[in-house]
DNA sequence: CACATTCATTGACCTACATCAAGAACGCTG
DNA sequence: CAGCGTTCTTGATGTAGGTCAATGAATGTG
């Protein structure tokens, strides 16, 4: 059922996504995104392993992947990220330390992947690209405040309900047992608050 | 004990500290510390009030105060900042959007403000604002990152032992029911946490 | 199709931390 | 220094959510 598009058009989607997000023109917007190069990963592939300085951004064009820290042998979901989004131990990136967490795909993904030596070569160029970090700097913030303000305000299951209206489309997509980890409960925890909401 | 210097000097030792912090030139260190204006408040007044939007940024030169969110009548805090950091409900500054929390004084503190407009009008002007703001939010967001993970990773006893470790100095001049709401713990868990590490 | 694997559910029980209540130890300020 | 508000401590008890273990459901694979 679905139609086979070309690479050109699914990059020129992302393009467009990109003006859009950072109010960039088109052509800013396109030369920026010709300096990444495609990346095709499969399922469980891995991104950036936990140890290694995170030196790149990556930006979804299809798929689904995961950031998580290893607690003990358990997995802590940091983050998700699917089409559209960006991807990247930003930490790592930031203060070029190894990454404690580990990025590794859920689904076959294509992404687009851009070094921080190339970003910062690019940005002496063009000054957009500065004016670009500092909104996906913004946006990060933005990110992170909520999930620290639910963390502090919230319990599970107000986590979880409020998780299901900000995110379904993702929360469809990804099994359970990482939704918890993500809201940091339980498997059971999400399982009877589903219960208890009867869904 | 104290040596009393006059404003000049401490907005002088302020502009080196903002110099260093941001990688910038004493000149343009200065020319941005220019653009400030000082106010003055006592403990216990209100810098960002629950519902107004914060338009405005703060720079500490001397006191202390508290940002925090009111839960059904509690306060939860969600930072404290002192001598040389930045103070804002960025959150509001960022999204426009009336302030969740509310910034008051713990201590009598002076501060240097300056609003967003001026700060939008001085970027233009001084390229070196926009690739200062990027380094600013590049920080907060290492910030935020540092106490989400902690929440997400550790238990009471040791965000508590790392909160010695990393701010020993706040530590000594914060109330422990504050230190208590800044782990998003109890008064009475603090207490016993110290008991068992009998500090 | 049989079998394995992976994920979700449920129940029994446990633990970290919260809540409530009562003192104790500080400051202040009159 | 007496008295009072504020913070800290301690004990008794409650609870959200964790842990462990068993069972089911769903999915993939030879």
């Amino acid at each position: 059922m679905q139609i086979d598009r070309s690479k050109d058009n699914h990059l020129k989607s992302l393009t467009n996504h990109i003006a859009t997000l950072f109010h960039l023109s088109p052509q800013d917007a396109e030369l920026f995104l010709s300096q990444f190069s495609q990346t095709v990963l499969k399922k469980n592939d891995v991104f950036v392993a936990e140890g290694q300085v995170c030196n790149k951004v990556g930006l979804i064009e299809h798929g689904l992947m995961k950031c998580v820290y290893n607690k003990e042998g358990e997995e802590v979901v940091f983050e998700f990220a699917h089409e559209g989004n960006f991807i990247s131990d930003y930490y790592s990136f930031v203060t070029n330390t190894p990454s404690e967490k580990e990025i590794r795909c859920l689904e076959d993904t294509t992404l687009y992947v851009i070094t921080k030596e190339k970003l910062q070569t690019l940005a002496i160029v063009h000054p957009f690209i500065e004016s670009l970090s500092r909104t996906m700097n913004e946006r990060l913030f933005l990110q992170l405040h909520d999930r620290l303000k639910s963390m502090l305000l919230d319990d599970a299951q107000q986590r979880y309900q409020q998780l299901l209206v900000q995110r379904r489309d993702l929360a469809q997509r990804i099994p359970q047992y990482l939704i918890a980890s993500y809201l940091n409960v339980t498997p059971e925890t999400i399982s009877r608050i589903r219960k208890k909401m009867s869904i």
